[in-house]
DNA sequence: TTGTATGCGTTATCAT
DNA sequence: ATGATAACGCATACAA
């Protein structure tokens, strides 16, 4: 059937798209002035400019990003490096950079990357240096790996980072302050009359685990309240892993009359327990989570829950690694902390008299 | 402080990393010879590819994909277009597709597009032509859009459509046989005795919603069961509309029995509106729903729901669109169907007795 | 089976 | 302010 040369699939593209050359005979110009059009160069005369432009336009002509990107030794693309946190969290963080991305040359390619293998550091270095991406997106949790950010920069590719609490420079760091807003939260359920709060930690070795982990604790320290090591279980930020957590803390007696999940779907696992034995939520347990996903205003009671900016965040992280591209006026340094707010719906209640 | 040339970025990447000369140089052979053994080519000295090979793992040289880019003038890079469906469901797609590229040269690039917009076809068209695609998967809705694929054909883009039925031939197709899935999750609600059985059909003009509905027909049907216009409300696959639609179902006297919603969802949305009324789940009401996302298994009670297999369809058509590529040996031809399963959980019972 | 010369479409150098 | 010419790294036609 085929009838192709020697050994290359054949090209399925060559249909004559203009180039350069065709705008730069039209207009009577050299390529390289053509080119200098494209670039914004500010050593042009505006005649020049405008009849290249027109050119241009009648055209229909559009530069050839693979031809720039080897000229140039840098692909117009945006990686997101990301190690499979919750679905949600991904597709808002691709929304937030697709945001940014819109209407510049760039496009975004996705990229995961399985934090544990021992070859994800050499993964991401091969990856960086053949696709010479322009820049880089890491998610949490593994943006908190500084060696793979260190790797970013050797390789020479840009890189911000999204955390939950500071991990770099502000050229190379987004993030929400995690422990101010959970020492909020448990303040809130402190205010309802909750003495006996439980806490789902985040898995050990992650800085938002810790970061949430310190919020909690700050808040119960500023109102002198004992923490007993009994009230804190350890959760992966995974609905199973809250499950049994929640089983944990419902055991205790005398039961705590509140939890706080470091996410939402441990939170969800917490309601999901506690119908299964019979405890009224909110009535006899209230229940804050963290994150504000779908899932948390879809179950039964819609979950008081901490809500992250994260498509602002995800949206202002690749306008930092874009900063120096575009006109240069207007350029207004994108901010490095965002602030999260408590979403109060009906999962906490004052607590029960005793 | 910058000291740069004239009007251009300054390149980040010039560090020499070897290229194809390096390779023919020091191997002793000319550039194509290389280019052959990169690209497999049949017709080679056993002896020289290996001498070539050796110098290539010796050197760690990687071909330049930008440069092969605009050789081939093809990219290597497949693209998923996709319209905004549940993030879950995205993000499943991505992994199958990355599945199916892992050890390949080839990357995802992700495209989400606006259905609606007068524009949209011309963006894509524009997409496809500036980046050069090898292919593209198209993710339903808007892969049910027959202009859209024609587009991809006529910019010369390979393209695989996910479906919820027949949309394409085969090689440009993947499917889940929504319908008898749905028929059979039907048939299961009258086995346990409904009669009286509500259907949340989805939003007009999607062909997964028709499918589905008809599969719900065709089980009333067999069973000769009629099936009265008030027993059918229509949600858009949002947790709100499926609140509407299940309160209006709810509002119905007699009350149906059971409902099955087109997606999980809605059916979520179900159980949301049965339990602030007070109406037990599935004491008073059983409910199916469709996707099988987590949040199916999340909620109280678990939900009975469809599974389609959406990481395996999302691996076979990236699959699809790379056959021919790789080692022509152990080409198997992708499949084009794939079947949904029922998961039994507990938000079925038996029909309470009148 | 292998090599030579040339093209892909853009940007960079260094002139003028 | 602009242009001629050489990269960029690989693939292809055609020759040997």
């Amino acid at each position: 059937m085929s009838s192709r040369a020697e050994d290359t699939p054949s090209p399925r593209w060559g249909t004559g798209k203009p180039t350069i050359n065709d705008v730069a005979r039209l207009s009577g110009v050299s390529k390289k002035t053509v080119s200098r059009v494209i670039n914004r160069s500010p050593l042009l005369n505006e005649d020049t400019r405008k009849r290249v432009l027109e050119v241009i336009s009648e055209l229909g002509y559009v530069p050839n990003p693979q031809a720039r990107a080897l000229a140039l030794r840098t692909n117009f693309l945006i990686g997101l490096i990301h190690d499979n946190p919750n679905a949600q969290m991904v597709l808002n963080v691709q929304q937030g950079i697709l945001e940014a991305l819109q209407g510049t040359d760039f496009e975004m390619i996705v990229r995961p990357v399985d934090r544990g293998s021992a070859a994800m550091l050499d993964d991401v270095r091969h990856f960086l240096q053949r696709q010479r991406l322009y820049g880089v997106i890491l998610l949490p949790p593994i943006s908190e790996n500084d060696a793979l950010a260190r790797l970013c920069d050797e390789a020479g590719c840009r890189y911000v980072r999204m955390g939950s609490a500071e991990l770099d420079d502000a050229d190379h760091m987004v993030a929400s302050n995690d422990r101010e807003a959970v020492r909020a939260a448990t303040a809130y359920l402190i205010e309802q009359g909750h003495r006996s709060i439980g806490l789902i930690a985040g898995p050990h070795g992650f800085r938002s685990a810790t970061e949430r982990r310190q919020g909690f604790e700050d808040a119960l320290a500023e109102a002198r309240i004992k923490l007993p090591r009994s009230l804190i279980a350890e959760g992966n930020y995974t609905f199973a892993s809250g499950l049994a957590a929640a089983e944990k803390l419902l055991d205790l007696s005398p039961r705590p009359t509140a939890i706080f999940a470091s996410n939402d779907e441990m939170a969800a696992a917490v309601v999901h327990a506690a119908r299964q034995r019979g405890v009224d939520v909110p009535g006899q347990l209230s229940v804050i989570g963290f994150d504000d996903t779908p899932i948390s205003a879809h179950i039964w009671p819609p979950l008081t829950t901490v809500r992250w900016p994260i498509v602002s965040m995800a949206r202002s992280a690749a306008l930092k690694l874009l900063s120096g591209i575009g006109e240069s006026d207007s350029e207004v340094a994108e901010p490095s902390m965002f602030l999260s707010t408590l979403v109060r719906r009906a999962s906490v209640a004052p607590a029960p008299n005793p």
